[in-house]
Order: C-alpha cells, then sequence, then structure tokens
DNA sequence: CACCCATCCTACCGCTCGGTACAAAAGCTG
DNA sequence: CAGCTTTTGTACCGAGCGGTAGGATGGGTG
C-alpha cells in the first residue's frame, strides 16, 4: 500500500510499526475475540476510521499483528537453531524461549497461542493462522534435529520428529505457564528438566 | 438448587447432566467468549429461559460445565498417580492425559485451555478459574513426586516441583498440539521422548 | 375436574460489537 | 493563496450479543 511518505494529502499522525507493536500487545493480552475495537484504537492512539483505512479490517490488522511478531520468533528460533550441535540447538530454543515468554516488555506467554486457540465459527480462521505459525515453527526444528540424527548428533534411539515435536510442545507448554504467571527461575528449571532428554544415552527402563 | 425432582409444578424436560455436557463440548470447542448464547442453546436443545432459570448466568453455567470436567481430570490423574513409582506414574499421567486430548467422543485439546486463555477484560475471571484449575492438578503431580524424591524414587539430582512443571507443561503443549489436529500416536511418541527424563541416571553434558 | 406451580416458548430489551459516511483539517503543489 | 489529496474526528449504522418479561403448557395434588 503506502510506500515511504506519500508527500501528498494530509500526512499520517502516526507511525505504522508502532501502532502494530500496540496493537498486537492487546490481541496478545485479551486475545482475538477479546480485543475490542475500542480497546485496540484507544492503545494505538487512533481512531477507528484510521484503523479501517490503514488495515482494512479487524482481521486484516490481526494477520499483520501476528505476522510482524511471528517474523521476530522466527528469528530468535533461526538464530537458536544455528547452534552447532542439536543439544546446543535445543537448549538455546528452549532457553531462549523461555526468556521471551516472561520479558517484562510485553504480555507474559506467547501470542501464537494466546491470540485464540479456540475461537467461534466466523473466527476459525484465527486459530488457523496461529496454528501454522507454531507449525512452521515445528518444521524448522523438525529440520534442525533431522539433520542432527543423520550426523549422527542424537542419542541413540530419538526419533527426531518425535523430538521436535516435543521440544515445541513443551516450550507451548510454558507459553500456557508463563500466562499463568509463571516466572522465568520456574520454567528454566523445567528447561533443565527437559535437557537431560537430549543429554543422554537410551534408557534400561526400571 | 434442584435436589432430584421436585415433585410440583411442570417436570422438566431436559436431564441437568446431559446439558452441561453439551454446554461444555461448545466452551471448548470455541472458548467462553467465542460460545454464543445461541450456539449453546443449540447445542444443549433447551432455549434461554430454560438454561438461565437452571444455571444463572452464561458465566455460571461455565463453572459448572468446567467443574464437571475437572473433576472428571482430577479422577484420571489420580489414578495415574497412584502407581507405585514416579515413573509409573508420570507414564500414566501422560499416557492417559494424550489419549484423553484425542479420544474421538468429544473435542480435541483440553477445555482448561481452549476455554479461554486470554479473555477480554470483564471476562477476565474466566482465564483465572481455568488457571486454577491447572494449577490444581500440577499440585498433585507436585505432591506425588515430592514423596517420590522422599523415597528415593527419582533419579539423583532431579528437583520434584520442576519436574513436575515440566510434566504439566509438556501435557499442556500436548493439548495445543491435538487441538490443531495432532494424532494420539503424535503425542506418544513425544511422551515416549519424555519419560527418558525420568528413566535415567544424571548426564554426562556434552 | 379445578387448582397450583415450575417450566417452556415467543418475543423482546439495552448494549456493544465491527464497520462506515461525511465533513473539517492539514499538508503539499501550482 | 487556491486547489488537490489524504487523513482525521464525530457521529452513526445494522447486527448480534447476553439477558429477561409474560403468557401458554403440562404435570402432579386436592
Amino acid at each position: 500500500m503506502s510506500t515511504g511518505t506519500p508527500a501528498i494529502g494530509r500526512p499520517r499522525a502516526f507511525d505504522e510499526e508502532t501502532v502494530l507493536a500496540r496493537a498486537a500487545e492487546v490481541f496478545w493480552r485479551h486475545g482475538y475475540e477479546g480485543a475490542s475495537l475500542s480497546a485496540l484504537t484507544g492503545a494505538m492512539g487512533i481512531n477507528r476510521p484510521s484503523l479501517y483505512a490503514t488495515f482494512g479490517s479487524k482481521e486484516e490488522l490481526f494477520q499483520r499483528a501476528f505476522a510482524r511478531y511471528h517474523e521476530r520468533q522466527a528469528a530468535v528460533a533461526r538464530a537458536a537453531l544455528d547452534q552447532p550441535t542439536a543439544y546446543a540447538s535445543v537448549e538455546a530454543f528452549l532457553r531462549s524461549s523461555a526468556d521471551g515468554l516472561t520479558a517484562g516488555d510485553h504480555p507474559a506467554g506467547c501470542l501464537s497461542i494466546q491470540g485464540g486457540l479456540a475461537c467461534s465459527p466466523e473466527n476459525a480462521r484465527i486459530s488457523q493462522v496461529l496454528a501454522a505459525g507454531r507449525a512452521a515453527t515445528e518444521a524448522a526444528l523438525r529440520e534442525r534435529l533431522t539433520r542432527a540424527a543423520r550426523e549422527g548428533d542424537l542419542p541413540a534411539g530419538v526419533d527426531p520428529q518425535a523430538l521436535a515435536r516435543f521440544v515445541m510442545a513443551l516450550s507451548e507448554g510454558h507459553a500456557v505457564h508463563a500466562a499463568a504467571g509463571a516466572s522465568r527461575e520456574e520454567l528454566q528449571a523445567s528447561v533443565d528438566i527437559a535437557l537431560r532428554v537430549v543429554a543422554l544415552t537410551p534408557p534400561g527402563r526400571p
């Protein structure tokens, strides 16, 4: 749409990135359906017609806000998965995730989950978009661990696909915990436990 | 309120337990805010005034439905934690959880999470009730594992509190996955991975 | 059969929702 | 400074929300 400043007509009184970030916070805190237009415009500091002129609709605003959020998350994940070993990758992934879930500069938890796990039928697309975002992250994790398996970098008997799902599920569970008030330290202690999985040789089950 | 049949006045045309179960399904599928009264009454097979005469309000209906759901979940969890060893308890907990999350006779996932992780400010109580339910389950797990630690039934160096949080978080993550369509087998494979944590002696970290 | 009374059903309430019409305002261009 | 273009602000729209009033209904009880 707007490529830089149009240089004609009345100039915009707000920065698109800024108001997107504020919108994301409201969606994050209250979910898609729990975020009313009044709450959104209030937090964004703009009024309805500006919102609609810029973003089109509540749903499109959400898509934009979520895309922005997801890009950043993906960048963090990518950095984690660039670690040289599977163990280091998983550790970096889970540690940075736990840090992010409890960072003080935004709502606790994760927009991909808080945004709307369950929605009314007419907003079903929202849950789908969020699920697709989470699936993309899991796919990256799976690729990294599949490579690790090829390189002999995983303990014997560990299926990389299952391990990816395990790590992703744990991180999602941490998001749920964070949203309910769990602290960074509590999540990191859970990560400590999880990492035993990757570090060890196969079990002699009792 | 109604203690059995009042034996006076027009008899009720519906069974309270039955309509509660149907209401729970709607909340489960669409979340508290996504479940409209029309959807609820439609699924319950009763009309609005009957709903309000019986349950008082949408919120009270939800509380009743969730309490019913949570009791049953707690019973399953209690059975799992009655296993003789920590390993068997955790395994039973995670396996039965994964089974329940993907059972075909109700929506996928878990009402405690689908119901409303994030809500509009006026429905904040809903998220709190759900979080309290999950916390109760985690507390039961924590007690069981603390006992196990006292009994020397945990691998050395494992903090029972952190292990409880880990197990609970994983199960919540599985709920998120199940809601997005993960199969029972996929979740069980993730459980396979997780169980290595409980089975093994402490890591020599690479 | 007349009475009583809780439940059922239709139709409606006020309110907030997401979304928009329209005119005043504000910056460039000539 | 007139004209053009885009954004801003106010005030509003129909629809659906959660919730309710009041009469019709249908079972026991005398």
